[in-house]
RNA sequence: GGUGAGGUUCCCGAGUGGCCAAAGGGAUCAGACUGUAAAUCUGACGCGCGAGCUUCGGUGGUUCGAAUCCACCCCUCACCA
C-alpha cells in the first residue's frame, strides 16, 4: 500500500461516508502522525460484526503511522445513545456496564497494537474522566457551551423529539454532550484531532468538534464510515441465530467462517475491501479473475479466510476450515476418532444423546431441541424430503419414532459419534452418552 | 380534554357469526437447479410423529357456534383544544 495516501485508499475501499473539510483532513494526515479515536459503547458482553469495520479502521490508521485511541464507553454506555433509535432504551446497571466494558477491552486489544512505543495505541475508558464530574461543574463548564436549539435540531434525535407517544428522556438527550466532552478531553490530554465512527455518529462527532473548538481553541476533524449494506436489502451481520459476534464463545470460528463463506457474489468484493487488509488492486484483480473463470468464484473463500484469521487467529481459521472440509466434502472417511473429539471443540454444535429417553423421543423433537431446526414441523419437512443424513445414510419420516434404531451402536462411528446433516448446511454432532 | 380511525399468526396486510389455524405479500426453512452464491420453480410455514391442542390487544358477556356481535378496560395513530 504504497503510493496512495490513507484517505485515497479509504475512498477506494468505499469506507468513507462523510468527512469534515476533506482537503484539510488529507493534508493533516499526511504531514504528521495524528492521534484519532473511535468509541465503542458496551451494549453487550462482546463486539459484533457492526463494530468490526471501525475497529479495523483504527488499525488502518495505525498502519499508516497514526496513533489510535480505542475508547470504551463505560460512561456513555450507562446513558444510552439515542442516535436514530426509535425508542428509549432501558438502562443497564453499573455492574453490568463495567463488566461489559472489560469484555470489550479484551477484544479490542487483539486487533490493535497497544505497545508502549510512540506509535502504540491507547485504550481508554470514558468512565475514568466522566464519573467524577459533579453536576454543577458539568452544567457550568460543559453544558454552557451547548445550545438546546442545536441539540434538538440534530437529525439523529429529531424523530424521537417529534414523535408523539414516544419522546426522549433528558438522560438520553444528554448523551451528545458526554460524547462531545470525550472528544474535548482526548484532544486536551492526548492531542487527539480526529474522531471516526459509524455514519449514525455524525451528529455526535460534530458536537465534539464544536466543543473542542470552544473549550480548547483547537481545530479538529471528523470522519464517518458508511453503514454496511447487503445487495438484497436485508440487514448485514445477522444469521438465524442473531448477531454474528466476535467472541468465539458466542459465535464459534466455524460459524463465523461459514457466515463469510455464504456471502452473495454481489457483495463479496465490496466486503473484501471493508473487512480485509488486502490492497484494492489485489481485490480488483481477484474480481477480474473470478469473472473470467467458469464456476465457483474464489472471492468468498478468500474473504472467509482473511476475516476469520483476523478475528480468530490462524488457529481459529484452520479449525474452521478443517470442519468445513470434513462436513461439506461429504467424505467422512478421512476423519479419525480424535477428529470427532476435536470437531465439537472447534465449534461444531454438538450434544449428548440421552440413552434413557431415546426410545420415546421422536427425531422431530430430538433435532428441534438440538437446534437443528426451529420446530419439529421443519424437521418433519426435512425428513419427508430425505434431507436428513446421519453418518452418510439417509433417513425419512418412517424413522421418526425409531430414534433408538437410528442411533444404534452399529451405526455409530468409533462407537459413539453420529454426524447429523439436515438440509445442505446444518450439521450437528451427537455423541452417545 | 374533544372527535375520528385502528390494534389479526415473525413483519405488512385481508377477513365483519359457522366453509377460519385464518386470503395475499414479505421474511424464514426444506427440495430441484447450481457453486454452501444469485435468479427461478416446488413444498412447508401456531404447536404436536399423531389423536389433538392453543391463537386474532385485555377481561367478561350474548350465541349451539365469535377474529367477527355487546360491555368495560388498555394501547396506538390522526385532527382539534
Amino acid at each position: 500500500m504504497s503510493d496512495m495516501t490513507l484517505l485515497q485508499d479509504l475512498k477506494a475501499r468505499g469506507l468513507i461516508a462523510q468527512t469534515t473539510s476533506e482537503d484539510e483532513l488529507d493534508q493533516h494526515l499526511n504531514e504528521s502522525s495524528v492521534t484519532l479515536y473511535c468509541g465503542f459503547d458496551p451494549t453487550a458482553d462482546s463486539l459484533h460484526l457492526g463494530h468490526l469495520v471501525p475497529l479495523l479502521m483504527l488499525k488502518r490508521f495505525q498502519d499508516y503511522g497514526h496513533r489510535p485511541i480505542a475508547l470504551v464507553g463505560g460512561a456513555t454506555g450507562m446513558i444510552g445513545d439515542p442516535s436514530f433509535k426509535a425508542q428509549e432504551r432501558s438502562l443497564n446497571t453499573a455492574d453490568v456496564v463495567a463488566q461489559w466494558s472489560n469484555c470489550l477491552k479484551t477484544q479490542i486489544s487483539r486487533f490493535i497494537n497497544f505497545d508502549e512505543s510512540d506509535g502504540g495505541a491507547i485504550l481508554a475508558n470514558n468512565y475514568d474522566w466522566t464519573a467524577s464530574i459533579d453536576v454543577l461543574t458539568f452544567l457550568r463548564d460543559i453544558g454552557k457551551h451547548f445550545t438546546v436549539n442545536t441539540m434538538i435540531s440534530k437529525e439523529s434525535v429529531r424523530q424521537r423529539i417529534e414523535r408523539e407517544g414516544s419522546g426522549i428522556s433528558f438522560t438520553e438527550f444528554t448523551y451528545q454532550i458526554l460524547q462531545s466532552y470525550d472528544y474535548q478531553y482526548l484532544n486536551k490530554e492526548y492531542g487527539c484531532t480526529l474522531q471516526i465512527g459509524g455514519s449514525d455518529q455524525w451528529g455526535n462527532i460534530v458536537g465534539g468538534i464544536d466543543l473542542t473548538r470552544r473549550m480548547n481553541r483547537a481545530h479538529v476533524y471528523g470522519l464517518t464510515l458508511p453503514l454496511i449494506t447487503k445487495s438484497d436489502g436485508t440487514k448485514f451481520g445477522k444469521t438465524e441465530g442473531g448477531a454474528v459476534w466476535l467472541d468465539a464463545n458466542k459465535t464459534s470460528p466455524y460459524a463465523f467462517y461459514q457466515f463469510w463463506l455464504q456471502t452473495p457474489d454481489a457483495d463479496v468484493y465490496r466486503f473484501l475491501k471493508f473487512f480485509t487488509f488486502m490492497s484494492v488492486a489485489d481485490i480488483d484483480a481477484l474480481e477480474q479473475q473470478d469473472a473470467e473463470r467458469e464456476g465457483k468464484p474464489l472471492g468468498q473463500t478468500v474473504l472467509a479466510r482473511e476475516v476469520t484469521a483476523l478475528v480468530h487467529g490462524e488457529e481459529g481459521f484452520i479449525a474452521a476450515q478443517r470442519i468445513t472440509e470434513a462436513l461439506f466434502s461429504g467424505d467422512l472417511s478421512n476423519l479419525g476418532e480424535n477428529d470427532y473429539e476435536q470437531l465439537s471443540l472447534d465449534g461444531l454444535p454438538s450434544s449428548v444423546l440421552n440413552a434413557d429417553t431415546l426410545a420415546e423421543t421422536p427425531l422431530t423433537t430430538l433435532f428441534a431441541d438440538a437446534g437443528l431446526a426451529a420446530s419439529g414441523k421443519q424437521v418433519k419437512d426435512a425428513l419427508q424430503r430425505k434431507a436428513v443424513i446421519i453418518n452418510g445414510e439417509e433417513f425419512g419420516m418412517e424413522d421418526n419414532l425409531n430414534a433408538q434404531g437410528v442411533f444404534s451402536a452399529e451405526r455409530a462411528l468409533f462407537g459413539k459419534y453420529f454426524l447429523v446433516k439436515l438440509g445442505k448446511k446444518k450439521h450437528h454432532l451427537f455423541v452417545a452418552g
